[in-house]
DNA sequence: TTGGCACGCA
């Protein structure tokens, strides 16, 4: 939601000024805030909706007494000392012991505290500390992430090992873990990581292998993921997901790559479907080889790809960057219509981007206009 | 488990 308000604020800021566009703003982003109140439960958005001022719709979906036990703790945690610390402060405060705690506000606090991994890790470990309270996958494994996002990778190990004992480890737990060590440039560890995915009672699958490889190829260590897939190829089969994160890996650095993995694709009896070519497509845009881009359409319609909204989304983007104004109009009021793909709110923006980009306004107002009365909200 | 968005800030 917030996303929406942002964009058509920045829009509509272009469009009509700054003095005019505020009010529009606002009874925009109130009505996104009544479409959208019912999913107001996470912390992120709620937190977001805080920040954008709208403090009754907070209120209106928190519980009350979660929230007042929450900004007790959260008062009390000392501020600038070890983990330690703050566990024998909050220990030793009556206030926070008398707290009814609950999966939620523990959530919560470590959302709070995802920045700080010393009072996460200090507050989590009081919460474990209560007699009557245990703690669920889902908060430790939003502790493995604060600590491996804060580079304590001793501590996340730690944690990890931890959870194996309460057989907690999955493969959602498995994949932060490998992310966060890639992401702290210790991708040997990452791949250490997945070759003792048996001793968490996980399996060595396509599914996990994927997951390696599309952690090493988002750090940029597709030749290593490529070595590492040559070796475990024999073991694991490749599927439509093991081919696109490569294709995703190459159209970062090496389109020629890109290229020879089209044809292994085909060859392989695991033809290029849509996602490959949506992602070339971005690829070539942001590059603005728009040369090769029309070619890799003219190749996806022959081959017989049906298009989806992604695709036809970074369609429009792509003939709007090379300034083809009519022709991505005609994607999005014929094309789309034609083969039923629904445009989604990434849609709009990017034609109501295009028009902004070439001074017609009264246009994308009137696409504003639409997206209000039937767009994808 | 594959293609995502936008903003502001440093």
């Amino acid at each position: 939601m917030t996303f929406v308000v942002q964009k058509c604020a920045k829009n509509l800021h272009n469009l009509v000024g700054p003095s005019i566009s505020c009010a529009l703003i606002l009874d925009f982003s109130q009505s996104c805030s009544r479409a959208f109140s019912s999913c107001l439960s996470s912390p992120l958005e709620s937190s977001h909706v805080i920040r954008s001022g709208y403090t009754h719709h907070e209120q209106q979906f928190e519980d009350s007494e979660g929230l007042s036990g929450l900004d007790i703790l959260i008062a009390r945690v000392p501020i600038g000392v070890s983990d330690n610390e703050v566990l024998q402060s909050l220990l030793h405060d009556q206030a926070c012991n008398s707290i009814q705690l609950s999966s939620e506000l523990v959530n919560k606090l470590l959302h709070k505290f995802k920045d700080d991994w010393k009072s996460a890790l200090g507050a989590f470990r009081w919460a474990g500390s209560r007699s009557s309270y245990k703690h669920t996958p889902e908060a430790y494994d939003m502790l493995v992430d604060i600590l491996g996002r804060m580079k304590q990778m001793d501590k996340m190990k730690a944690l990890l090992e931890e959870m194996n004992q309460y057989h907690l480890v999955t493969l959602n737990t498995v994949a932060k873990v490998m992310r966060r060590f890639a992401g702290a440039g210790k991708w040997e560890d990452a791949v250490r990581t997945f070759d003792e995915l048996g001793t968490f009672g996980l399996e060595k699958n396509t599914e996990s292998m994927n997951l390696l490889l599309d952690t090493l190829c988002k750090e940029n260590k597709v030749q290593q993921a490529r070595e590492i897939f040559l070796e475990l190829k024999s073991h694991i089969s490749p599927d439509a997901y093991t081919f696109n994160i490569f294709i995703h890996g190459w159209c970062k650095n090496n389109f020629g790559k890109v290229y020879e993995l089209l044809d292994e694709m085909q060859a392989q009896g695991c033809p290029p479907n849509v996602v490959t070519f949506t992602t070339i497509l971005c690829s070539m845009a942001k590059s603005e080889e728009f040369e090769e881009a029309w070619h890799l359409v003219d190749r996806m319609k022959l081959a017989g790809c049906k298009p989806d909204t992604l695709f036809y989304n970074s369609l429009i983007y792509t003939l709007g960057r090379a300034g083809y104004v009519q022709e991505a109009v005609h994607i999005f009021e014929v094309e789309m219509p034609r083969t039923g793909a629904n445009p989604n709110t990434s849609t709009y923006n990017s034609v109501i981007g295009i028009f902004c980009h070439h001074g017609q306004e009264q246009v994308a107002l009137n696409v504003l206009n639409d997206m209000e009365e039937s767009g994808p909200l």
